[in-house]
RNA sequence: GCUGAGUUCGCGUAGCGGCAAUCGCACCUCGCUGUAGACGAGGCGCCCGGAAGGGCUGCGGGGGUUCGAGUCCCUCACUCAGCA
């Protein structure tokens, strides 16, 4: 079958949908945050746990995936939901990420996203690139074992076929956040020739192709490539946003003003708490991010208001001292397993301890946080209250 | 009792006579937005400072040699090993 989008309903007084996309392996209700399992697993969380919190479709990596065990392999397993073993929907990145981010994201210590903070951003100093960028596709350094890859449009639709995700990338060229504006229009227009060599190549009618726009921070271009991308694909992506936070919310308003509304739109790569109120808000349908699983790992978990508020990110960290004896679970209001099942000090001890199960806990916690928020922002747009609740959280 | 080895940050350690003194663990603080990330950065004798920096104390105790000692010498204490 041919995967759909259909919006179910509008809010009032903003751009925020819920609505439905249909797929082989099963629908998907929107607005949904979407886990990222780069190589095939959500990191420490098992597919039974991802099914029981209510998450719809993972996002795995087509980079990460070629090298290691190998688009054939997965294909010989029925591709990536059945190899694993989550037989739901599934995304894949398409690898133009990985210029980025083994590349120019490395440059300036690694520093990958501009917060508004100017201190904060990135240094001059350029760090040795893993990469390099042609026409024709780009030259990895395996990050495995330093042998060389190639990845081109056709080659990355061809991988993402075999690997056989529902939803699937074109392959796209990330601008720097240092760009000045000629460099993002360069960048942009070599990713809106390979974004047309990614849908030339793509033969599987049974994925629903994504274009990605781009733009950096610059009103003009994130327009036209939103226009370009509306005029070729019949999904939207939003990519590159590796942008301030104010910038981030215009450059999602400027996209979203322009693109043809039936479509679904994803916004690559964000996920904070207020992120995902501000992307729905302003006509966003999907997002992924590694921030649940990644500051998981590192011993960080999600609290909603009152305790949790922008001040905080809607964070903390378990490993403070604090914690010892706190007999309460990570988030009162929260109805995983984890809260429902776990008390902060014996997480707290687990993390310092370095035991497996702190992993599981904490990142099985800040997934189902953020996939039943955009639950719960789904139920106020069909409910009419999404404009109360986005006020009861970011106040 | 004799012989040998040792006693340096909470623990374990490094240290050709120029050291506030190495490294690991622990501890504290901070950071992670399409994952080279179960990670990374900083701190960790005391005092002042935002920092640069400055002051004080300091390598088991005591004494000595030296411009200068954690480093050399004497002595005491304790620990460990072997012999009695």
């Amino acid at each position: 079958m041919k995967p759909s989008y259909k919006i179910l309903q509008k809010d009032k007084k903003t751009k925020a949908r819920a609505g439905i996309i249909s797929t082989p392996n099963g629908d998907i209700e929107t607005p949904i945050f979407v886990p990222v399992g780069t190589q095939g697993t959500v990191k420490a969380v098992d597919p039974k746990q991802l099914r029981e919190m209510g998450a719809e479709v993972v996002l795995a990596n087509t980079y990460h995936l070629h090298l290691r065990p190998g688009e054939d392999l997965i294909k010989k397993f029925g591709g990536l939901s059945k190899f694993m073993s989550w037989n739901g929907p599934t995304m894949t990145d398409s690898g133009g990420f990985q210029v980025f981010s083994l590349g120019v994201g490395k440059e300036g210590g690694g520093v990958k996203f501009l917060r508004d903070d100017p201190k904060e951003r990135n240094t001059d100093d350029p760090k040795p690139r893993l990469n390099k960028i042609t026409e024709e596709g780009v030259t990895f350094q395996s990050h495995l074992d330093g042998s060389t890859h190639k990845l081109t449009p056709e080659s990355s639709i061809d991988i993402q076929e075999k690997i056989g995700a529902d939803l699937i990338v074109s392959f796209d060229d990330l601008e720097s956040p240092k760009y000045d504006y000629e460099e993002t229009k360069k960048s942009l227009e070599m990713t809106n020739r390979w974004e047309i060599r990614s849908k030339n190549a793509h033969k599987r009618k049974d994925q629903l192709l994504y274009g990605v726009t781009h733009g950096g921070p610059f009103r003009d271009l994130r327009e036209e490539s939103a226009r370009f991308v509306d005029e070729n694909f019949d999904a939207i992506a939003l990519g590159g946003a590796h942008l301030s936070k104010t910038n981030l919310y215009e450059v999602v308003d400027w996209t979203t003003d322009v693109v043809t509304s039936e479509k679904p739109r994803h916004l690559l790569g964000i996920g904070e708490v207020d992120d995902l109120f501000e992307g729905v808000e302003r006509g966003v349908d999907t997002f992924d991010c590694v921030i649940p699983t990644r500051i998981g790992r590192t011993g960080f978990f999600f609290i909603s208001p009152p305790s949790g508020n922008m001040k905080n990110r809607f964070r903390t960290d378990i490993d403070k001292p604090q914690f010892v004896k706190d007999m309460k679970p990570l988030d009162p209001n929260c109805s995983c397993y984890t809260c429902q099942n776990f008390t902060r000090g014996y997480i707290h001890h687990l993390f310092r301890a370095k035991e497996l199960l702190s992993y599981n806990l904490i990142s099985l916690h800040n997934v189902h946080f953020l996939v039943n928020l955009t639950k719960d922002i789904r139920k106020s747009i069909l409910e009419g209250n999404f404009k109360e609740l986005k006020k009861k959280w970011l106040m």
